[in-house]
DNA sequence: ACATATAAGACAACCGGTCGTATTATAAAT
DNA sequence: ATTTATAATACGACCGGTTGTCTTATATGT
């Protein structure tokens, strides 16, 4: 393997467990240390990769959200004919994993905008910069089952997508403190199956 | 003064920064030390009024909540016949609060369960009740609306509730990192003028 | 004088970050 | 092609500072 793809490896192993770890301790709440000592990799090294534990954070935030647009985009790309199938297969699939994980950890994303949103400049632009890619994804989703017909039109295909980022994250606080899954499948059947209907 | 209620008047002080603190720069963020400072309690005494980081952060999540519920209280038995406009007054006052701290801390209770919601256990429990008593609050809110006939009867006033706070929280979230308050108006839309409208 | 409440300071553990050095890989020179 | 010079990276001990907590001493009140 040639040097380079070596380092990214590592780096991304980096990534890997931070993202793990941060979302179940929090930023603050995890050292450095855990994570080098996690990959066994020394402490002198992870600043040949990252410059500092902010940037780290911040590229912990976008290696985050990558499978989750592409788990996304798979969904909607698969069955073609209807977006909102899609997507309440996708959420669907998000439930299950969320038991699976015995409602630990939650969502990085708002964990974190919640933690350090207004106090890291580079994690907010981050946090941001994800979020907003996620939503413009449901969104687009939306609007196409707004135009099959599955989707009420009075309200925008933003607007809805939006609330039900919103109404997710709140829900997977619930979720997470109550270790019960019944707020995110409340969350599911009042949004997708109700209000957004045609 | 006598010597109990200048001790309980310490602590409260301590609590009340507590707050602020914790809701901007999060639990582990914040540090005993700068609490102590900023009430000119020396670091010593700490102990004297909490036996723990731990136990201090479960009071401060106790003490967070009561305004907000005897706010909302207030409100409700102001405009007695009209629950709807009592919640509807309140959570506008919600939203000038939040403007006017311009959109920093968000929600103590959202930003610690995602932070601490599922490793402290004593502040798991504090956030469970402090949640739960909010929620039904509002539920009872929600309930008396159904029987003045503004709101719709064929959703349980429990759920509405559920859905209203954990879309607040979500809306809070982005409001913190976006700066800017439309989010949660957009929950005031979505859910008061128009979900749940009988 | 005694009992209780408060404060001072010590404590080890840990934090994020930096250091000089050792190792390895690449380039240059013969 | 082989040796030498040079650059890049890996590394762990170590930095000053801060953490939460505890023990010991002082002050206060009766």
């Amino acid at each position: 393997m040639s040097a380079v793809t070596k380092k990214e490896s590592k780096k991304n192993s980096l990534l890997d467990h931070g993202v793990t770890m941060i979302m179940e301790k929090g930023y603050y709440g995890t050292g450095l240390q855990e994570i080098l000592d996690a990959v066994n990799i020394p402490k002198g090294s992870f600043y040949n990769y990252f410059k500092s534990k902010e940037d780290f954070g911040s590229e912990v935030i976008q290696h985050y959200i990558e499978p989750y647009i592409s788990q996304l985009t798979a969904h909607l790309q698969q069955s073609e004919g209807d977006a909102l199938g899609a997507l309440k297969k996708y959420y669907n699939e998000l439930i299950t994993e969320i038991e699976k994980a015995e409602f630990k950890g939650g969502c990085l994303l708002g964990n974190l905008m919640g933690e350090i949103g207004d106090t890291s400049e580079v994690c907010n632009k981050a946090l941001k910069t994800a979020v907003t890619r996620y939503r413009d994804l449901i969104q687009s989703c939306l609007s196409k089952a707004q135009q099959q017909g599955t989707v009420r039109i009075d309200k925008s295909a933003k607007d809805m997508a939006d609330l039900l980022v919103n109404t997710w994250q709140g829900a997977l606080l619930r979720t997470k403190i109550e270790k019960s899954s019944l707020p995110v499948k409340q969350c599911y059947q009042d949004l997708l199956e109700n209000f957004f209907k045609a």
